[in-house]
DNA sequence: CCGGTCACCTGAGTGC
DNA sequence: TGCACTCAGGTGACCG
């Protein structure tokens, strides 16, 4: 479900909620939610304190002391994990969709356990010591945050493929943190076409289009995310939704031109697009 | 290299 | 009420 500005927003509430904390004890529910060595997971983790944690593109990455040194927990929300706070459970009591839980020592007042939640499983947790971090995040060749890299680059990254934009722009690779609600919504912005060929753009398109792209996830993160259907932070849901021009608009009218929103399929993916302002499907 | 489809999972909404 | 069907903010594997 979450897109840069909502792993943003429970980045930075996990961060302020967990860090100086230990965790007591783990309990996988689900065995497959972890994808690194099961064996090794709650060893490389209980014990171990919270000393920061940080956003990566729209991964989760907890920076932990452990016991036998530096130890991270690499998690990716998929479509719709969440971390919430709650109580502690005994083994087979644990409330519907908890894959996985951390008791937290000192205990937080909403609660002792950090809690993962995830309605479809698609989420999954990794425990690594620092070489086997470095070695997964190579393989992940995650490109650069759209808020921070330098527009020569993101338009030379955009302009070396060959597909169509929003392809482009949803590849993890190019660059790290656009899903479809704000590719949709930074290309409505910058007044471009989903399927325009990557490598058609100008330099003048592609700075547009991370100015605009850069505005909606500063004002997106400002407003805590958007939540459509269950997107849910550690303290709550976001108000992003209602700023949305064209995603989930599709038969409303163009907020800047008044034209019907079209609403189509690129690469599999929902796309809304108004066809006067983006110059039609093309 | 590129696009299309499916798999991974569950629940909400819609139409009959 | 029940049932069938579609859709969902992500990613990776596979196929032509």
């Amino acid at each position: 479900m979450p897109e840069l500005p909502e792993v943003q927003t429970i980045t930075m509430d996990l961060d302020e909620l967990t860090t100086g904390r230990t965790i007591l004890e783990v309990a996988v529910i689900y065995d497959r939610i972890v994808a690194s060595e099961t064996s090794r997971f709650s060893q490389l983790l209980i014990g171990a304190a919270i000393k920061k944690v940080s956003r990566l593109g729209k991964w989760i990455l907890f920076n932990l002391n452990g016991p036998a040194g530096p130890t991270f927990l690499l998690t990716h929300l998929k479509m719709t994990g969440q971390f919430v706070l709650g109580p502690w459970s005994m083994a087979d009591s644990w409330p519907p969709h908890i894959q996985a839980a951390f008791l937290l020592d000192p205990p937080l007042a909403a609660g002792p356990a950090l809690l993962y939640y995830d309605i479809r499983k698609f989420g999954r947790l990794r425990a690594f010591d620092s070489a086997e971090l470095a070695t997964f995040l190579t393989e992940l060749k995650l490109g650069p945050d759209p808020l921070t890299v330098l527009p020569e680059e993101f338009h030379r990254r955009v302009t070396a493929k060959k597909g169509r934009l929003k392809g482009v722009l949803l590849d993890q690779t190019i660059v790290a943190g656009f899903g479809n609600i704000y590719v949709d919504e930074s290309l409505f912005a910058a007044r471009l076409s989903p399927l325009r060929s990557a490598s058609s753009l100008t330099r003048a398109e592609t700075g547009r289009l991370l100015i605009e792209a850069r505005r909606i996830f500063v004002t997106a993160i400002r407003e805590r995310g958007s939540t459509t259907s269950n997107y849910h932070g550690l303290k709550g849901g976001g108000t992003y939704q209602l700023q949305h021009q064209v995603y989930g608009r599709a038969g409303n009218s163009c907020p800047v031109c008044g034209a019907v929103i079209t609403r189509f399929i690129v690469g599999g993916r929902s796309t809304h697009i108004c066809l006067i302002c983006q110059g039609g499907k093309q």
